[in-house]
DNA sequence: TTGTTCGGACTA
DNA sequence: AGTCCGAACAAC
């Protein structure tokens, strides 16, 4: 212990919250005067390693006695780290050890460096249109640019980039993890060489700590990144531009399940921060409640032509002709359809039955490739059944088209053209990603199959038939946000093709009515308007909604749970229970899951019974987007 | 999250 | 009785 001056003993005591664990602060003693946000190192009584740890509060000396804090670090979170870990534990319900884990601390010795002042000169030219919109997000701090696809909206966000950078603050573009195409790296490198970084899961340790060094010392002023890029040491930012807001990858499937976009919004809104939500199809909570700019106006003068094809779902004469036209004039094809593998159910024809994954309650897909049975969720994997395994002598069948089965088709019928596929099973790497990407863009594909990828973001400057496939199951999930999925995804696909000119698409769907309204009749404004008419109270954005969920591999334990809980929460005022029982999906790895959901206009009566819960078979999923 | 402890079930 | 394993529990 060191001595104060007089030869008083000093003694502190601090509240430091574990980082990764679930547990509460705790309280531990120091003879040095630490600031709060200081990454130490503590002993555990059961634990052989030194555990990290984040001062959060002094406190005053507690009657219980404490362990000394092991190691004070040069590493550290500052204010506005632990004021928005404290929020992200509070509302996403988590401990403040996990919300702050989800940060990379200041290196003081990194830190330190002067910082370079550069200045930034784009030529890029805004229109009329473009400037009004520019100058209508400058006046209103939190905005959203609700701009159709090809109006230019890259460019409006770089004029807002430079403008901060230029006042010396820092930048930051969030893209769903999928959008961080080369192409976006390129046009940003142009304009601001080194000044920018991506960032994203799957770049390595390496590289991260390069990118962490270059934004501590100032070399770094632009993350252009997925949503982890919100928890990167920033000392100045000046605006979070968060693109392709509607895109639900923002939100996080692990605890804590924050949402970036909302995250974003509160920070910008908390520390005076710009912030801009940009999409083609914004959502529509932030269509309710943000003040909007519309950019109709696109650059090239695109005609689209919009076909409905009612039959069901498979890849007909009518579909093959329009592809082979569209390629014959040298122009590419992309064919989107929600599912996976070559065939997502196997029935047989003489019991019925489908033949489901033995750990979780789902079909499992056919995967040719392999000659195997594969389960999407657990990643289960079977030799293809000669005979029916329920009846042991029906033959089973194939059936809902996967985008492998539809690209071997496409291989067949078009002997001498490139069809690739494109999806979470061809497209594993950041490197398979560009890869795939710049060979459709070198025109060495003329056809790309694929899931929810190819709608993401990417420029197909030569593609003038989308083909999509497959719509009607997305339609028909039962979620409360069915259709604004299913209409958002099939404008977003619609709007890869034609960019440089004629463009059709090709709708495959029994709906053809709800489709055709929104999609040639009125706008994605209008389903905007009629969807919050018609979610009322009952659904967001007017209404908060979470889900908890009970999963242990004996389900009578899930199940009691959740009934106890159920009863607890039928009690309290301020909240409905607006649906109880087994999850969509009943089973997952060996866990049954059963559910609770849970709805609010009051935040805090919400959060109150969230945080009563205490049982370690929870999880818990603030704004679900279930 | 992590490591210890406790108790049921099965072995020899 | 001995031990193996998973669930329950506590962490300052």
């Amino acid at each position: 212990m060191s001595n104060m001056p007089g030869g008083a003993v000093s003694e502190f005591y601090y509240e430091i919250a574990l980082l990764k664990s679930p547990i509460a602060p705790l309280t531990y003693q120091s003879d040095e005067d630490i600031k709060t946000g200081a990454l130490v190192q503590v002993k555990l009584r059961n634990r052989k390693n030194l555990s990290d740890a984040v001062v959060v509060k002094k406190v005053a000396k507690p009657d219980f006695k404490c362990i000394a804090i092991d190691e004070i670090t040069e590493q550290f979170y500052d204010n506005k780290m632990v004021e928005t870990a404290q929020f992200i534990s509070q509302y996403y319900v988590c401990s403040l050890g996990e919300a702050l884990s989800l940060y990379v601390p200041y290196d003081e010795a990194v830190s330190n460096e002067k910082a370079v002042r550069a200045e930034f000169e784009s030529d890029i030219l805004l229109s009329s249109k473009q400037q009004e919109a520019y100058d209508f997000l400058e006046q209103n701090k939190t905005a959203l640019l609700f701009a159709n696809t090809g109006s230019g909206k890259t460019e409006i966000y770089i004029k807002t980039i430079e403008n901060h950078l230029n006042n010396g603050k820092q930048a930051l573009l969030l893209m769903p993890e999928i959008s961080l195409t080369p192409q976006m790296q390129k046009r940003l490198e142009k304009i601001f060489g080194k000044s920018v970084a991506l960032w994203h899961s799957k770049i390595t340790k390496a590289k991260k700590k390069k990118i962490i060094e270059g934004l501590l010392s100032g070399k770094i002023k632009i993350i252009a990144g997925a949503r982890s890029a919100l928890f990167l040491p920033y000392d100045n930012l000046g605006v979070i531009i968060v693109d392709e807001e509607h895109d639900e990858s923002y939100k996080s499937e692990q605890k804590p399940r924050y949402n970036a976009k909302d995250l974003s919004l509160y920070i910008a809104k908390k520390y005076d921060i710009q912030i801009i939500l940009g999409s083609a199809t914004p959502s529509i909570g932030s269509f309710y409640k943000i003040p909007y700019f519309r950019l109709t106006q696109t650059y090239f003068d695109s005609k689209k032509h919009i076909l409905f094809d009612e039959s069901p779902l498979k890849l007909n004469d009518f579909i093959k002709d329009k592809i082979e036209q569209t390629i014959k004039n040298n122009k590419q094809v992309i064919l989107f359809l929600p599912t996976r593998a070559n065939f997502k159910y196997q029935i047989c024809s003489d019991c019925g039955k489908s033949v489901e994954c033995p750990f979780c309650s789902v079909s499992m897909s056919l995967h040719k490739q392999t000659l195997s049975l594969k389960c999407h969720y657990c990643g289960y994997m079977q030799r293809i059944p000669q005979h029916c395994p329920s009846c042991k002598t029906g033959i089973v069948h194939n059936i809902r088209l996967g985008t492998a089965e539809v690209t071997e088709q496409l291989q067949e019928h078009f002997i001498g053209k490139t069809v690739e596929k494109f999806d979470r099973d061809s497209v594993k790497t950041d490197k398979q990603l560009r890869e795939i990407l710049n060979n459709f863009n070198d025109e060495n594909i003329d056809i790309l199959v694929g899931t929810q990828m190819l709608s993401k973001g990417h420029d197909y400057h030569n593609v003038a038939l989308a083909v999509v496939l497959g719509i009607d199951s997305v339609l028909n999930m039962t979620s409360y946000k069915a259709r604004e999925r299913a209409l958002s995804l099939l404008i977003q696909i619609a709007g890869r093709s034609g960019r440089n000119g004629f463009g059709e698409v090709i709708v495959q769907t029994k709906n053809r009515e709800f489709f055709e309204h929104y999609l040639i009749k009125a706008d994605y404004e209008e389903f905007l308007k009629s969807e919050l008419e018609f979610r009322q109270e009952l659904y967001p954005p007017k209404v908060r909604m979470a889900r908890v969920l009970f999963a242990h591999k004996n389900g009578i334990i899930a199940a009691k749970q959740m009934k106890e809980y159920l009863d607890i929460f039928k009690q309290l005022p301020n909240i409905q229970v607006i649906g109880a029982g087994e999850s969509t999906i009943f089973k997952i790895a060996g866990k049954y899951r059963y559910e609770i959901l849970l709805r609010s206009s009051n935040t805090k009566a919400l959060l109150n019974a969230l945080h009563s819960i205490d049982s370690n078979i929870v999880s818990i999923d603030m704004d679900t987007l279930y």
